[in-house]
DNA sequence: GATCGCGGCTAAACCGCTTTAGTAAATCGG
DNA sequence: CCGATTTACTAAAGCGGTTTAGCCGCGATC
């Protein structure tokens, strides 16, 4: 009926618990003969350690937590996700951890973090001063950032969001826009009104437009998906100047801006230059191939997870530096046709 | 130093850990004031109750598996699996349920099995007589099993594979294609040569060109990615006889093989029309756009945690009726050129 | 020949929580 | 005013492992 503990096994090969426990922690402190007779019986009954038990007795669960500070439901809706944890996903195989994907509880991620049986965690767009890495650092678990500020109190994983940012605007501006739209990241825990990856993005944007002398962008926020990109088209669209050249903080809402654009009749990227941010998978297929900042973010996983294994170790470890981005360029973007006839034929 | 533990509230508020336990998880069996009390110092000393103490005496963890027969940093290179953990997550979120990513450990997934501390299993991909899901068994977890074989053991959440692969055959062939190519799934663990899916695709595809009289197709083998899609195209465009039509198995292989036929210089529809299978939100925007099987994986994962949250709680369930695919036609397919060009005219 | 060391094993403490059984005081019905 | 509940709380027994300290017998050491 119920499972086979430890003293079901010992009784039944007529050695005590610790010599079981031994029989499969510490084989060398038995004898050949016990050892293969406990091993034997403990297989026929089909023991296995219960894991609580030998977490709370071991102090160490063999598991990390994947913070994260949204719903599942949402936050997998973004391929971001997917490629960061195949980076996570490698190193907790080489070390024998599993992973455990930790939302916010009833909205908390407080409660979340406090809930988890963890033996260290990966945060994901937090700000370094968020509640629930407060609880973590009392509880005594390691943690590592990412995609935040710097911290002077946790390691922290980043990419150059700022050059990539101020690469993609000085493309366009390069290729002769000068009304740019701006889709911003949503906020996505209330207390910093924009995320620092957001943050850094705008300010590389807003330096290389600044540096070109053109006028000030047009903003939308838009979170995370197709849909939103293009609502964010039609709020733009509609605008007695609509831009010629659109920078968005993710390919999902510059797919989304992409698709809206060209059923409204408009021709990308003639009337209209998108540029991306990430380089998901997807930006590479669609039509045209999305124009984009790379980011490493299956490095970035891996970074993260070898930081945080070092630091569960008890090593101290150092942020690293920015991992780098940089613009690919693909056919989502060209010079307007506007100024490109401008150029071409002055008085046409 | 250490962490702060029940017995130190206890103290600290001067009752027994009963009433610190009771304050928490009871708070009707306490004075008003005790509990006010006890839950002020909680607070104050920043106590969070161990989890797995916690698991260990209430006998569950708050946690449920998900079981994935490959190495994390393989299987989140197919969409697939994002899609079923937002259908999983929804569940997960309505009853307090966090979601342990389990894969092989070492290779073994039985090992994985034993040492994932969860209430529960959502088996992916796996014959419903794998040693590792004996194990559970014999361990009492209750699992729900994912894309796979009837069982009488366990509850089984499936699409009709068959039905789908049927469609996407039928119509190639009403287009006129006669001269096809499967791109069939590898096999993912040993035991079963190729996946349950696999199988019931394959027959679908296979049950549809012998309705229509045409001539066994082509088969290769390609895993789930652009990559090996490619890589099939150019193992059957070599052949003397290349298939006017591909039916792959999976949208991202599909994807592979629309691509390379591209940069051989091919015209997709026109001199090969390919259809993939899953419909995930990439196969919407590639050029053309992929015709393919839609399945509800999204569903999927909601339907397989809405049974294992009812296994969990002890009641019986019934495996539901296979949920239905559809197939979605889009800009990769029409009728092949040459029999086009031999209907228009006739001695072109 | 007493001492030491060591291989092989066990008893018991411990990890940190929940929960059952029970006690003492307060409340209640009659 | 007395027995019966109810209220407010606690001691202690688990949950199922790991690990420390120690026991016992035996060949090697000096």
């Amino acid at each position: 009926m119920s499972r086979v503990t430890i003293a079901d096994v010992a009784s039944a090969a007529g050695v005590s618990k610790t010599a079981v426990s031994f029989a499969f922690n510490n084989p060398d402190k038995l004898g050949q003969a016990t050892l293969e007779r406990v091993l034997g019986v403990a297989h026929d009954l089909g023991y296995a350690p219960h894991p609580a038990a030998r977490a709370l007795s071991m102090r160490r669960s063999g598991t990390i937590g994947l913070l994260v500070p949204q719903p599942l439901s949402m936050v997998f809706a973004n391929p971001f996700l997917s490629e960061l944890i195949q980076g996570l996903g490698e190193l907790c195989e080489q070390h024998d951890l599993t992973l455990l994907l930790v939302p916010p509880l009833d909205g908390s991620l407080e409660d979340a973090v406090r809930q988890a049986p963890v033996d260290g965690f990966i945060s994901l767009g937090l700000t370094p001063d968020d509640r629930a890495l407060a609880i973590l650092d009392r509880l005594g678990i390691p943690t590592v950032i990412v995609d935040s500020e710097g911290s002077p109190k946790h390691p922290v994983v980043n990419v150059d969001d700022r050059g990539g940012a101020e690469a993609a605007a000085g493309h366009l501006l390069e290729l002769g826009h000068r009304r740019l739209a701006i889709i911003v990241l949503p906020p996505t825990r209330g207390h910093s009104g924009t995320t620092a990856t957001a943050a850094r993005r705008m300010a590389g944007y807003l330096a290389a437009i600044e540096k070109a002398g053109a006028p000030p962008p047009q903003t939308v926020t838009a979170e995370v998906s197709t849909a939103a990109g293009a609502g964010a088209f039609q709020a733009m669209a509609n605008g007695r100047q609509p831009p010629t050249g659109v920078l968005a903080m993710s390919d999902m809402a510059a797919i989304g801006v992409m698709s809206a654009a060209l059923a409204a009749g408009l021709s990308v990227p003639g009337d209209l230059s998108v540029v991306g941010y990430d380089d998901i998978p997807m930006a590479a297929w669609t039509n045209p191939a999305l124009t984009t900042v790379h980011q490493p973010i299956v490095e970035k996983g891996r970074h993260a997870a070898r930081l945080l294994i070092r630091r569960m170790k008890g090593e101290k470890v150092e942020s690293p530096s920015p991992l780098s981005t940089r613009l690919i360029v693909r056919g989502s973007t060209s010079a307007p046709w506007r100024s490109a006839k401008e150029v071409v034929g002055p008085r046409a």
